[in-house]
DNA sequence: TTGCACAATGGCAACGTTAACATTTGGGCG
DNA sequence: CGCCCAAATGTTAACGTTGCCATTGTGCAA
């Protein structure tokens, strides 16, 4: 009956080679200064051992863990699967790991975040921000841990990138102008939502920046349900030649809800959404949106916190700007 | 000029505090044997200093690091936020963190994904299949590392959790049975799936242990647009009054389908989908589906590293079954 | 008074790794 | 032949924490 020994170490390596516990960490780091042979030699026990470098060993002595934290108030949300394949893809590239906690909301804090994040072997902290954290203002990240917002809101102290919703109005309601529309019309959503009432604004900027005076925007509530009964309001409103709906829900309910008052789309409305979540979920309609590179986000987050690592630092405030995605949904009028 | 201290220490805290290191710690750990009004110097103390424990030196000390690894060949992919929304309430519930990892597919196998997880601070861990890895049948976890594949088929070494795809079929097949259809056609799709295999299986067999002979399927790809071909082809089979899709974007193109051909959902035939994800999406049905517990899913995969790191190990094979949620695309012919 | 149990705290060592410095070896060159 | 340099390897200590055992103090029964 053969113990079973803990775990290996280097100095269980180092006896079986015949070599120094030093030499042996210096192969695992393939350092330039030990002789092939012996490398190799190390190697053989390395296998025959079947060791494995300890973490927490090295991370003591090194006081760097090569991981960065992800604080989610709420996992599922969307666009969130995108983001983690950047953090995952950046950390990749790094050679860092990524930890993921949920964070409790009650209080909805970046304080709580960050607290629940220090606990954990980190260099680094990203915090997703699905709403305005009650500390927002007050907040200071801890010392020696790289915080970055994903957030369009700016930070005086953190790093922040997110998606440009303001762009992304700009984007729709000049492709509808250039296309020779009036006027655009708008489902919003909830106030509640930050991303949401920068897209409003956005619109409204725009029309106005063009001389437009914006006409009475129809509220929604991210459903396609709210959707089609805007799209029914909106059928009877004859200046209504365009549609920009906050998500792809509501502009695909729109649709729905003008062709149930006898409207064609594109032919007598043109319509489009944002966040191209529609996929292939629909058979009949191609919509004209706007994709939004949450991975890019992603990656963005977590290349700042390696980098800072590696010496620069500095606050940093980015927005990243979606892409519009010609489909069939919309017009040319001229 | 103050020097800035690269990190408080139990040390420092216990020197303020006018204790030995060691009470520092058992008033980490809240231990009965300390005096309240001890404790709550060192309390202070450690308020003043900023004092956070660390992380590696308690890992090495204690030889655990209470994290679960989570490896995904893919992030993106169905019901991969809801897992992990399961993995991080679990681990929040044991004290424990995730720490997640992208896999490199090339070779796609369980291998890759164990020697990627060996070098990091983890005491299990949970591999995503999504395919069938190279190396199924051979592989062998690591020594002392628990490890789950989310999975519906068994492993002899390693335990196993996924959403009951076989049973689904039997729930869709024995309800729309027991609706007084005579018998029900299938739209399947792509033979690499294995969780769409197992679907496969599952209205088929289900299907003879009703002493009822399974009509021809038809093979989509996952699409609405093949939901919509199917629809049509099977609008000209008056036998054809239940139809079970795959999954709820091609049940939703078949629907579309059906009425282009001028017949009625659900007045004139069923459908029924699987997965839950048209959400509000669409406007104008309520899809009757089937939803799977993939929180559940990802919480059994933690709860099951948590609990062998406790003491209990033992390989269980855990098949979680979906619910069917009624909606309005099924007719009651009795 | 002594002895004993128990509560509270301290001292020491070890977890596995690696930076910094020390030592040995081999070879080229004056 | 002796000197010096560089390559290769070894030795020591420290990172922060906590398990184990030793020590001190306090109250109570014999």
């Amino acid at each position: 009956m053969a113990a079973v020994k803990k775990s290996v170490s280097v100095k269980d390596v180092a006896r079986l080679a015949g070599v120094s516990e030093q030499t042996v960490s210096r192969t695992v780091h393939d350092s330039p200064s030990v002789r092939p042979e012996t490398k190799e030699r190390v190697r053989a026990a390395m296998r025959e051992l079947g060791y494995r470098s300890n973490f927490a060993g090295r991370s003591l002595r090194r006081g760097k863990f090569k991981t960065v934290g992800v604080a989610m108030f709420n996992i599922t949300g969307t666009g969130n699967l995108d983001r983690m394949e950047g953090f995952a893809a950046a950390a990749d590239k790094h050679g860092y790991a990524i930890t993921l906690t949920k964070v409790d909301g009650h209080p909805y804090t970046l304080e709580s975040a960050s607290s629940r994040m220090s606990a954990l072997p980190v260099d680094g902290m990203v915090v997703i921000m699905n709403r305005m954290p009650a500390d927002f203002g007050t907040f200071e990240p801890l010392p020696g841990m790289q915080t970055v917002l994903v957030t369009m809101l700016e930070h005086p102290l953190c790093s922040t990138v997110d998606n440009d919703q303001f762009d992304c109005s700009r984007q729709v309601v000049e492709y509808l102008l250039g296309r020779g529309h009036k006027t655009v019309h708008f489902i919003s959503c909830p106030e509640r939502s930050l991303s949401g009432m920068r897209r409003e604004e956005g619109w409204r900027e725009t029309l106005r920046a063009h001389g437009i005076e914006p006409p009475r925007l129809v509220r929604g509530d991210w459903t396609a349900q709210s959707g089609y009964a805007a799209g029914q309001a909106l059928a009877e409103d004859p200046t209504c030649t365009a549609i920009y709906a906050s998500n792809d829900a509501m502009a695909y309910g729109c649709i729905r809800g003008l062709e149930s008052c006898g409207r064609r789309v594109p032919e007598d409305v043109s319509v489009v959404g944002v966040d191209d979540s529609l996929g292939d979920i629909v058979p009949d309609r191609r919509l004209t949106t706007v994709r939004f590179d949450n991975k890019r986000v992603g990656m963005w987050a977590v290349d700042k916190i390696a980098d800072a690592d590696g010496g620069a630092s500095g606050v940093e405030h980015m927005l990243i700007p979606g892409v519009l995605v010609e489909g069939d949904t919309v017009r040319d009028l001229c």
